[in-house]
RNA sequence: GCCUACGUAGCUCAGCAGGUAGAGCACUUCCUUGGUAAGGAAGAGGUCACCGGUUCAAAUCCGGUCGUAGGCUCCA
């Protein structure tokens, strides 16, 4: 007899080749109808599976959300498998995981057949809600890799086979049966297709993946569904994505005549007035903070030889996104631009590190100089492949808030620790939240392992010493995602409609100052090699200024809005009595704009709520006669009646930036 | 760069069994001086992304280029 105790502490006794199928049947016929998967010591597995000896049962119900979620996408997934393949004899089938929001499942087509598209999804939907209505039992098997191997031969399934003899060979594999149809898969998977809600799933888009994740490999056709347990949940995921459109920043940045972008100058940004005050605001504030902070600020120089490129390392690693520019004078004939074979190159800076290294080296410098903080707004260009463009987020030409500390190997934990606090500091005055990550070592890199070693143990060491190690910032390492010279730490943004944004990083690099031959002379006499550590908060300023407008959905603290107060009239009686408050405010500093036009009241106050003007403030004869205004704030119903002082001095407190308050 | 879709007035979109373009908003002018999310009228505005092909005729069909969107790869 097996033993096998639930979570209430009661035990039952059950024969051996028992599943927890039985024991939910035996606790009762509405828990049995529930169950969806059960989690035997701890370990989420299949309802059906028996017991291999005594255990600790949990059955998992669709109350167990997480749990119900990763089973039911994991199984959308299967079902939209073998919906394809009834649907298009010869797809191919290969991978096919949950996601965050539902789950997805990359085929190869048949010959000849080319790539799905959008108009095969509402066929593809209706087969799939077949298969959930048959309500075809799941069913766990195991195999060896060989029979798999032999399986799949078989049915020409080139790519699956090729996995499965990539695989340990004596291990037992499992595969999934719904009836005929089967995949290779760890599972575990609901008991049957009727288990999942034909309500709850939508397939939402086509795109292509390469094989395995390797651009040099096949592209496969990849087709993306959101699922959930149920129709309303469904629905509730329908709406956070029009809202999170709403918030979109190529959006707002248009309607808020902040930006623009156009293919004369691909990838880079037109900033309009209104949105190069944003910029300003956030400059001065980032001036404000490193200053304060012991660092200087330099300027350094767009276009390099391209040797120094090929000194600090760029020109053998990252030559395929930088510009180069050949260095030829003249460059010009009668017949218009040439380029001789044997012109010079130079390249726009991608990265402001190599400048940072030789402003360093000028001059002798002693450890007392150390940590030497250099700050700059760095504009730095990349040639990013097109397909990777995004408005504000993914642009070829950004402007990091970028500083390179010096230091001597024993500051490192210090400083890195200063920065954490620095960078708390600042995204709490933005209102985010945040994560930190540990990017460790990728496989094309400088240096040795022992120095990779080293490195990444400090980080760790510094972000524990920070006491931000914790999970409630998301502490996580991930291997294999630094950068070529240095392991980086990450801060992920979260924002106000919970997505993340990477941001922040701080990356210890012993590489650089070695390959430009950077050094100081130590309390012994002799010289050493500083320690560079890379780090930036905002990231880049175009970048930031996009996670910012999505965050606020456009309605900016008032002491980032590039209009921060409209002074309107009623009727035209008023005018003179708006600009003379409008110049008092200018002159308290506030940006602010009148709007006497011949226009009602409510046209214009309907006008510069969209516009997301933070203050309104309203004057007809009453205010003009009682030195009063009408201030009606955005995202406030109400207006308050006040005097012009009153209102000017809260605009004043409101404008100040937090650093300042 | 790769996959799929898309590209018509400043914006949002209609027109597409091929017969040289239309709406709403915005803009300009006029009327209206009206108390908190669109007052009324008139006018102006487009070589239908670009290049080429098929055709008597192309915004509409075909091919290419560029761009955009969502993915893949990459990334601040």
């Amino acid at each position: 007899m097996l033993k096998i105790r639930l979570p209430d502490g009661s035990e039952r006794e059950l024969p051996q080749g028992s599943s927890p199928a039985d024991v939910a049947r035996a606790i009762g016929p509405g828990l049995f109808k529930a169950a969806l998967a059960a989690r035997v010591d701890g370990e989420l597995r299949d309802l059906n599976r028996p017991f291999e000896g005594d255990a600790e049962l949990s059955l998992v119900t669709s109350r167990d959300e997480a749990d119900a979620l990763e089973l039911a996408r994991h199984d959308f997934a299967h079902v939209l498998a073998e919906a394809v393949q009834t649907l298009f004899p010869g797809t191919q089938i290969t991978f096919g995981p949950a996601t965050d929001d539902g789950f997805y499942y990359d085929f190869a087509p048949p010959e000849g057949r080319g790539m799905f598209t959008e108009k095969d999804l509402p066929e593809i939907e209706a087969e799939m809600r077949r298969i959930i209505a048959a309500d075809k039992p799941l069913v766990r098997e195991e195999w060896t890799r060989d029979q798999l191997i032999a399986h799949f031969d078989a049915h020409g399934e080139t790519f699956k086979s090729e996995w499965a003899k990539e695989l340990p060979e004596g291990e037992a594999l499992t595969i999934y049966r719904a009836g005929e149809w089967l995949d290779m898969c760890r599972g575990p998977h609901l008991p049957s297709t009727g288990k999942l809600d034909p309500q709850a799933f939508r397939l939402t888009r086509v795109s292509g993946a390469y094989w395995r994740g390797d651009q040099r490999n096949a592209m496969l056709s990849r087709i993306y569904g959101t699922g959930w347990l149920n129709k309303k949940q469904l629905a509730e995921h329908m709406h956070r994505l029009e809202e999170a459109a709403k918030r979109d920043h190529r959006k707002l940045g248009a309607e808020m005549d902040l930006f623009h972008l156009q293919q004369e100058a691909h990838g880079s940004v037109f900033w309009h007035p209104a949105g190069y005050l944003i910029w300003r605001g956030l400059e001065s504030y980032m001036r404000r903070a490193i200053d304060g902070a012991g660092y200087r600020e330099v300027k350094t120089p767009q276009v390099m030889d391209a040797r120094q490129w090929e000194a600090s390392g760029h020109w053998g690693k990252y030559r395929e996104n930088m510009f180069v520019i050949p260095d030829e004078v003249p460059n010009t004939e009668d017949e218009g631009a040439i380029i001789s074979g044997d012109a010079d190159w130079m390249a726009l800076k991608p990265m402001n590190c190599p400048a940072h290294v030789l402003i360093f080296k000028q001059g002798i410098k002693s450890y007392r100089d150390l940590p030497l903080r250099i700050y700059e707004n760095g504009c730095c260009h990349r040639n990013e492949p097109h397909g990777a463009l995004h408005g504000l987020m993914r642009v070829r030409q950004f402007t990091q808030d970028d500083a390179h500390i010096f230091c001597r190997e024993d500051q490192i934990v210090d400083e890195v620790q200063k920065f954490c606090a620095l960078a708390d500091r600042i995204y709490q005055h933005f209102g985010f939240t945040y994560a930190i990550k540990l990017a460790l070592r990728p496989e094309k890199r400088f240096g040795t392992d022992a120095m990779w070693d080293k490195a990444e143990a400090e980080l760790r060491d510094a972000v524990a010493r920070a006491g931000l190690a914790t999970a409630e910032h998301g502490w996580e390492e991930l291997p294999g995602e630094g950068a070529f010279y240095a392991p980086k730490l990450e801060w992920h943004l979260t924002d106000a409609i919970g997505r993340t944004w990477q941001v922040g990083t701080i990356q210890s690099d012993r590489v650089l100052p070695e390959r430009l031959d950077a050094s100081y002379v130590g309390e012994d006499g002799n010289r050493h090699r500083p320690v560079m550590l890379h780090r930036a908060i905002f990231g880049s300023y175009e970048r930031f200024i996009g996670i910012l407008i999505e965050h606020f959905a456009g309605k900016l603290p008032l002491w980032l809005a590039p209009t921060q107060a409209v002074v309107a009239t009623i009727v035209s009686d008023a005018d003179a009595y708006a600009e003379e408050i409008a110049a008092k405010l200018t002159a308290a500093g506030i940006r602010v704009e009148t709007d006497l036009r011949n226009e009602k009241i409510n046209y214009k106050v309907r006008e510069h709520s969209l516009a997301k003007v933070p203050m309104l403030l309203v004057v007809g004869n009453r205010e003009a006669e009682q030195g009063t205004v009408a201030l009606r704030q955005l995202g406030v119903k109400e207006q308050r009646f006040m005097p012009f002082d009153e209102a000017l001095a809260m605009l004043q407190a409101e404008a100040t930036p937090p650093d300042l308050r």
